[in-house]
RNA sequence: GGCCCCGUCGUCUAGUGGCCUAGGACGCAGCCCUCUCAAGGCUGAGAUCGCGGGUUCGAAUCCCGCCGGGGCUACCA
């Protein structure tokens, strides 16, 4: 009988959920929902100089937002600090780890003194084979048994490792909480996660993961898989310091479709084989699989998830594309929004953009400043739609017949309209721009450029 | 330094020995449409497949070396 599929995802709340994070949550929830499996949610908080609980409120926010939702957890790990007490205690007691007093100068010295000999570093096991006497602070140690570990990868298969190559490396810190590389893979057996699914970074700390399982005679996870990374546009691995700009919250107030982004991140390291690009949830579910998972890192590119958001943007029904709008022009009272609908549509790549397109509804521009054959012009405009039906429709046909009586050309005539009516260079069609503002306000805004009475 | 991963148009990629004079998408350029900006349609530029050796009748595809990028090597995760 097949073991059900249980898969994790572990970030740290020690800064906001960014790219990396939603790429593997991607990974993880697509596997599990296609293996009719378990998507857990750990909160990996053992870092206690840096972890923030806001972040984590961050981190369970952005997930919710891209509706990768986790059917376990979140389980904290400075929940559970009795547990990997217990298991660090049993790795004491049957000699597969030691105390360890070496202070972090001593150890920085140690480094040092290796890299002058040329000898790659490894840690000199002083407090295994000389105990000190004194008492005092101490971190735990696994004490590495060496030898081979092997384990498969799904994406590149068997991997080798020499673990004669890896010193013996801390479990536990003098603060009494475990290190990544114990608390990850104990929590990892306990709770039957079956397949690890994370980025690319965690390669090679698999063996030393490997090790600790082993150490303690838990099962294996019956397979790895190391995604790739997402890069900066300068190839460098994405990082919460230095590109503030992969928040995933960011992404939200810019007004990128949640479905659009999940659908760029899986476009971002792996295809599908065929020539399609958009993709519901449902199709990447079905379609996706680890052995067309790319497996070098792979530059986000803004372009394309702009026009990826573009096309989600126009594939949205007016009431759904009204729903999402709203909360970035407030201001806009509902019937104005919804008649503005069918001419943004096009035109938006970002939701935020509308704002752009939008505002000379609340804010009133400065009149510019207009020549006299200009003003006869707008005031022809006023003439013309002053008596119309205030819709778009009817407005357009009032002006295109003023533009055939004035004899000048559509951009002669529209373009001192346009700026009069909205202040801006680009806007919607001139009769979107006049429909959407009340008629008084309209032909108020109009009559003050041309300098007449209103 | 050591170990590991990776290397096809600017970017994401297809490609697993002949179908490749290397395909697609984004972006870019031009044209059409057009009141601006988009959207849409059409056309185009853009990769001697990191480099050098092999193997083979034939290599982007296999082998070796080199170079380049990234990751790990923390009492960060």
């Amino acid at each position: 009988m097949a073991v059900s599929v249980r898969v994790r995802i572990a970030p740290s709340p020690t800064g906001f959920a960014h790219l990396g994070t939603a790429s593997t949550a991607l990974y993880n929830v697509l596997f599990a929902r296609q293996q009719k499996g378990t998507f857990v949610l750990r909160i990996d908080d053992t870092d206690l100089e840096r972890n923030r609980p806001e972040y984590e409120l961050l981190i369970l926010e952005s997930l919710t937002w891209l509706a990768l939702e986790w059917d376990e957890g979140p389980l904290r790990q400075s929940e559970r600090l009795d547990i990997y007490k217990e298991e660090a205690a049993k790795l004491l007691q049957a000699g597969k780890a030691y105390r360890c007093f070496c202070t972090p100068e001593e150890l920085e010295a140690e480094r040092k003194q290796a890299q002058l000999e040329k000898r790659p570093y490894k840690y000199s096991r002083r407090c295994l084979t000389n105990p000190p006497e004194g008492r005092g602070e101490f971190a735990v140690r696994f004490r590495v048994p060496g030898g081979e570990v092997t384990f498969t990868d799904m994406l590149r298969g068997e991997m080798k490792f020499d673990a004669d190559l890896i010193g013996d490396f801390i479990i536990v810190k003098s603060d009494g909480y475990p290190t990544y590389q114990f608390a990850s893979p104990v929590d990892d057996a306990l709770m039957k996660i079956t397949h690890v699914i994370r980025g690319e970074e965690h390669l090679s700390n698999t063996p030393y993961q490997l090790m600790v399982v082993d150490g303690l005679g838990y099962e294996r996870p019956v397979a790895y898989a190391h995604m790739p990374l997402i890069l900066a546009g300068d190839g460098s691995k994405l990082s919460k310091r230095k590109h503030p700009e992969s928040n995933l919250i960011l992404f939200r107030e810019l007004g990128y479709l949640s479905e659009a982004l999940i659908n760029y991140l899986a476009l971002l390291g792996w295809n599908p084989g065929t020539e399609q690009e958009i993709f519901t949830f449902e199709q990447l579910v079905q379609a996706f699989s680890f052995d067309r998972v790319q497996h070098g890192g792979a530059r986000f590119d803004w372009e394309k998830l702009n026009w990826i958001n573009g096309e989600y943007i126009r594939k949205l029904s007016l009431d759904e594309l009204t729903d999402r709008l709203r909360p970035f022009v407030s201001q806009l009272d509902e019937a104005t929004l919804r008649r503005a609908i069918p001419a943004l549509q096009t035109r938006l790549h970002k939701l935020a953009e509308a704002v752009d397109y939008l505002d000379f509804l609340w804010t009133d521009p400065p009149p510019p400043a207009i020549d006299a054959d200009t003003a006869q012009r707008v005031k022809a405009a006023i003439e013309a739609v002053k008596d119309v039906p205030w819709d778009p429709d009817s407005i357009e046909a009032a002006l295109e017949k003023a533009v055939a009586d004035s004899g000048v050309g559509k951009g002669k005539f529209y373009t001192p309209l346009r700026d009069t009516l909205t202040g801006k260079k680009v806007a919607l069609p001139i009769h979107y721009c006049f429909g959407l503002l009340p008629k008084d306000v309209a032909l108020a805004r109009l009559a003050r450029a041309a300098n007449l009475p209103v």
